[in-house]
DNA sequence: TGCAAATTTGAAATCGCTTTGGGAAAATTA
DNA sequence: TAATTTTCCCAAAGCGATTTCAAATTTGCA
């Protein structure tokens, strides 16, 4: 059934039709009702393409999978970002439109999505520190948003973030004032965005208290469970090892743990520990009292408002950008106790 | 710059250009590299809404947030499926869109994207024993593939799923072969089919090896950390308490060492647990040896074979329903032991 | 009642592509 | 050389919606 079929039986033109469907003012109340009885009986809904070709406008935002280069890691990140996303645009009539787009032909890639106009907007997710996408949609003119911030590019462009820097600046402050000193910070891969900031923060903190940072104890990779056991092995196996550490995320801080426990230590008293937890719905920490220490900030949330920031950006391409930085909970758990006596 | 513009350029008429770029037969070999390269320098793409509603196929294919009604938890599994099946899309020429689709509504869901036009087929991701889903789909004649099976469902339907059952019967009588005889099963929500099937291969195992299922050793619920945590720490505590436990879910196997290790027992020594592993690029298994016996199967790969299998079918609509069954690898890691004696 | 204004409807153009049905030019065959 | 194919290209008709412009009908007011 389409517009034509529908407006024939209607014995109305298709102008009418389709003015009563979209709510236009001029189109008597009595037929709209009529029609809107009548199309949804026959369960008509506009067919997409036509709508877009006749209108310009998509109603489609895009994605693009973060997978990392390197290892081809998909961020654990994304489920709950995107569900999130969609509540949002599912409640706006918009769909959402997923592409892979490999490191090398991005520029190419968002071209040709603009072009071929399958998208009225795209989500940027995990940033570089000078990341190249947000100059290519500026240039481009497609409204975007990023999720994360790009310290190094300093064209304007709308954003939300979790304030990392402060975030970790406080954790870090909160074990010194605890009485650790030997603190380590198992990071993000430091082309990130976040890492950088999540560093800086860490070494502020330090520094605030009066301890001088480790190199040593400042290690940084892609966030995967093996990857925290890794580091914290190593680090455990020191001369002089961290009473305490700073972890990147949850699942990395789980590797933290099996590590702790493989050496024969217990968390929270002979060693420290306080990750981000980005309250992943499938990966809660712990119940009433957190498993860990963490500061906390939910990506499902932010899913949301980003989703909110674009379609409005999208409705009124004349805005300025917008951005918005969230700041995360410190909620303390179970895995944090004072420094021990050496 | 659209084909008009680009074939007054040429000095030809959009049905060559067309043509030429489409690859059909009936265009001078010359003037076809003349098009292909001037279309190149201007960077022109054809648009993918006029291109669709002039061919009636979206190249766009639909997934469907697998959010669990009860407590809004997006699978973790979501998102290395995703990245198999957006490979294999992008490849082929075809996009990937999302829409999270209420419990209630599914059926109008359905109908509605088709009639939208919106996309050629369709993924399910999560099948019930009885699922709805696959009888609306097939009513509306939308191309799909279920990842997983439906049990009770008796039309014919494509579908790729792993041998859960058997997978789940081989874990048993492994565990079994090592002298356990109280083995518990830590499982996902029972209306999931994946979970009935493991559910059998478990019962199976057992009963093969002799031993009497106890439905007190029996737990199902959303496959979160905490829920592993929760139900082992409660089976600890039983006066006959299980020597091995079978999990569902690496995230969940996490959940369960850590109560283990609370109760101040020793995994592969004091109680021996295997795990269902998806291979999650972000938690991975271990390194060399893995961390915890598993049945192991790649959801991402999963994603992969489906893609292509949906692609196949939408091509050739008349193609009969396929399926595949993909063998889980047990691999033995370092959770499991002989049964302690008492 | 008569006339302007407001309300309601419709015909046709448009969006950017594919595809059908010819038609002219070139190549092949008779 | 004439007749027949083949090759190559084009004009125009869709695809299914929205939207512009104009016409028909009602309503309001003097």
């Amino acid at each position: 059934m389409n517009l034509k079929e529908l407006s024939e039986k209607l014995g109305l033109s298709q102008t009418t039709v389709s003015r009563a469907l979209n709510g236009y003012p001029e189109v008597n109340e009595a037929t709209r009702m009529r029609v809107a009885e009548f199309a949804r009986q026959h369960n008509y809904s506009p067919n997409k393409r036509a709508k877009g070709l006749a209108t310009g406008r998509s109603m489609t935002i895009g994605h693009v999978i973060p997978t990392s280069a390197r290892h081809e890691m998909v961020n654990p990140v994304f489920g709950d970002f995107v569900a999130g996303a969609c509540e949002v645009y599912g409640k706006n009539g918009y769909d959402m439109l997923f592409s892979q787009v490999g490191d090398g032909d991005q520029e190419d890639a968002y071209i040709k999505l603009r072009r071929k106009g399958a998208i009225d907007g795209l989500i940027i997710q995990g940033p570089k520190v000078d990341d190249e996408r947000i100059g290519i949609l500026r240039r481009i003119g497609l409204p975007f948003i990023v999720h994360g911030r790009a310290s190094e590019v300093t064209e304007p462009y709308s954003w939300v973030d979790v304030n990392n820097m402060h975030a970790f600046l406080r954790a870090t402050e909160f074990l010194c004032d605890l009485g650790h000193t030997r603190i380590a910070l198992i990071n993000g891969l430091e082309d990130m965005d976040f890492a950088q900031r999540r560093r800086t923060g860490y070494i502020e903190g330090l520094q605030s208290k009066g301890v001088t940072p480790d190199p040593a104890l400042m290690r940084s990779a892609e966030m995967t469970e093996v990857f925290g056991h890794h580091e914290t092995r190593d680090m455990l196996a020191m001369e002089n090892p961290p009473t305490a550490i700073l972890v990147s995320s949850l699942i990395v801080a789980i590797g933290v743990r099996r590590a702790i426990e493989e050496a024969g230590l217990k968390m929270g008293r002979d060693i420290s520990v306080i990750t981000h937890d980005d309250d992943l719905s499938y990966l809660r920490n712990g119940q009433d009292v957190p498993i860990f220490t963490a500061t906390r900030s939910s990506v499902r949330e932010a899913g949301r408002i980003i989703a909110r920031m674009l379609i409005d950006q999208i409705q009124d391409p004349d805005i300025a950008p917008q951005s918005l930085l969230l700041e995360a909970e410190l909620v303390v758990g179970r895995s944090t106790g004072p420094a021990p006596r050496t």
